[in-house]
RNA sequence: GGGUCGCUAGCUCAGCGGUAGAGCACUCGGCUUUUAACCGAUUAGUCCUGAGUUCGAAUCUCAGGCGACCCA
């Protein structure tokens, strides 16, 4: 079962017995594979260059052909040739060594025999583009660096069994060019995004992941405890709160990118835990944040992408400010017909909706809740192209300011891209006696059974007796954007170990020859 | 939570009631211009797990596990 492996394990003990072990200390490479490629792209065909070179890197490939072979060496930056000749690495070695004071080794049955692919070595050599045309490394001294004891996925369909992908992700990030730029293209953008808030005098400070009362946002939190304190906690299901606090406190503009986490389902769009940025800016208010949020994805889009418009699943998007705005009323309207603002009661709507074939159910217990159900019912997938959606029901909003000129709603936004809510922002609510009543009235649902409801946080209601600026707030879902960005189906695309069920391994039939 | 589909050699898959298969990988042999190298040989399996139907199950039925997608 493991013959492939007891095989490696022996041509490991075979390097040691040469005097060099299969996992060295380290390795000087002179030059990164892609910087090769693109240096010496004028070396003509059967050309040699006298330049003597270092590289590092995984084997991906092997072709022994007699007294010539080829392997595919893959840094970071991409693959190069090593092209090995019998006749020249059979002769004298050259004087060089690592600095742990491993010998480099010469010969090339022992380079033939003792590399797999997989495995991760260091060559000298000097340059050489072959009558093919494939520039490469024509090698003079090569040393095993680590000996690699699992064989890599085909080499030819790659890693097609995407339970593998996401288990395994480092097998994923060896053969996959695709998943490689994935990962790139999510740390360029939270640290554009991060360069972004910087430049503007926004400060990131850091608020709490263990808290006694969750808040900040509807959703179930997981549960944990304190051992010394004897104290149970939940893992933060929002930043909000305490960036709020700090708003308080005289910081004028703050934000947080970090790892939020919910205790819910799993989707395409939902991962138990996941990265969200909060932005809180005083003196500013949710038309503010609109333009914040046009301003910051559009250039986060145009450093990472290159352009404001970009495909997605084969449909172009058009990130280039300004975006559409429309009411939550409005759209609703135009896209069922219904007029919200007609009802005066919850079974006048739900009565409107049922006779257009809306769901209405229980828990939307008033004519906000049954808005907003309409329209996740009959709008929110049909926004595809960037889509502000404004001014919701005050019903689902407890953390948001009473709008200035209509009565039951309030000052807020939710920004939806391909038919997902990537952004919400509201003008935030500074009123503690108001905020207190909106509290407790979460509470009480809470107490009648709706577990996603938040509690009331007395030392947050204090922090805004204390008196609070006028705030403009908003958070943007980084998971989804990097989607966006990176033409990603699923959520598990862009985070580098999703959220999976514990994989079952037959007890004393290890699979993958882990060790118990 | 509901539905559909998948799980067979290390990898990618075929087989769909009658001796467990192919390509690649591995091992051995050959080969100095390959790049999915090629040629020859060998090795490799709890057909996801359990129960049932049957003379006989990878194959049919039921239950369970894990995953994917769609819906809520």
């Amino acid at each position: 079962m493991s013959e492939l492996r007891e095989t490696r394990l022996e041509k490991a003990r075979a390097l040691a017995e040469l005097g060099q072990g299969p996992y060295a200390l380290r390795f000087d490479p002179s030059h990164r594979t892609a910087a090769l490629q693109q240096d010496h792209a004028d070396l003509a065909k059967g050309e040699e260059r006298d330049l003597e070179v270092a590289v590092a890197g995984r084997v991906m490939t092997r072709r022994v052909m007699g007294k010539l072979a080829f392997f595919t060496l893959a840094d970071e930056t991409g693959p190069i040739q090593l092209y090995l000749e019998k006749s020249t690495l059979d002769g004298p070695p050259p004087e060089v060594a690592l600095a742990d004071g491993a010998a480099a080794l010469g010969s090339y049955a022992q380079i033939t025999s003792l590399v797999d692919a997989g495995d991760l070595i260091g060559v000298r050599g000097t340059l050489r583009r072959t009558d093919r045309g494939e520039l490469s490394v024509k090698v003079t001294a090569w040393w095993m660096l680590t000996k690699g004891l699992q064989p890599l996925p085909d080499k030819w369909h790659g890693l097609a069994d995407v339970e593998t992908r996401y288990r395994q992700r480092y097998l994923d990030l060896i053969v996959s060019p695709q998943t490689r730029e994935t990962f790139r293209r999510r740390a360029r953008m939270v640290s554009a995004m991060r360069r972004w808030l910087d430049e503007r005098d926004f400060l990131e400070i850091e608020t709490p992941v263990l808290q006694s009362v969750p808040g900040g946002a509807d959703a179930r939190p997981f549960e944990t405890h304190h051992n010394a304190l004897d104290l149970p906690l939940t893992l933060r299901i929002a930043t909000e709160l305490h960036l709020k606090r700090l708003v308080v406190g005289g910081f004028e503009r703050v934000y947080e990118l970090g790892r939020i986490f919910r205790n819910e389902g799993i989707s395409t769009r939902h991962n138990p835990e996941f990265t969200s940025v909060e932005i809180y800016q005083a003196y500013a208010d949710y038309t503010d944040m609109m333009d914040l949020t046009e301003q910051l994805i559009a250039s986060v889009c145009e450093q990472v992408c290159g352009s404001t418009t970009i495909t997605y699943q084969g449909t172009e998007i058009d990130l280039t400010p300004p975006w559409r705005r429309g009411t939550m009323h409005e759209l609703v309207e135009q896209a069922c017909g219904l007029d919200f603002n007609a009802f005066t009661s919850r079974e006048e709507a739900a009565a409107a909706m049922a006779a257009k074939g809306l769901e209405a159910p229980a828990l939307a217990d008033s004519v906000g809740r049954l808005l907003n159900e309409a329209f996740e019912q009959t709008v929110e997938a049909d926004l595809i192209q960037p889509t502000f959606v404004t001014d919701y029901p005050v019903e689902i909003s407890p953390l948001a300011r009473n709008h200035r000129s209509k009565p039951g709603l309030v000052e807020r936004f939710e920004l939806f891209i391909v038919g997902r809510e990537t952004a919400n922002a509201f003008s935030e609510l500074t009123d503690p006696v108001d905020q207190r009543q909106r509290l407790e009235a979460q509470q009480d649902r809470r107490a009648a059974g709706d577990l996603e409801a938040q509690g009331v946080d007395e030392d947050f209601l204090q922090a805004l007796e204390v008196g609070m600026p006028p705030t403009g707030g908003l958070g943007i879902g980084i998971d989804r954007l990097v989607m966006l960005l990176t033409d990603s189906p699923s959520i598990r695309d862009v985070i580098a170990f999703p959220l999976l069920r514990p994989e079952v391994r037959p007890e004393g039939h290890p699979q993958g020859h882990q060790e118990p």
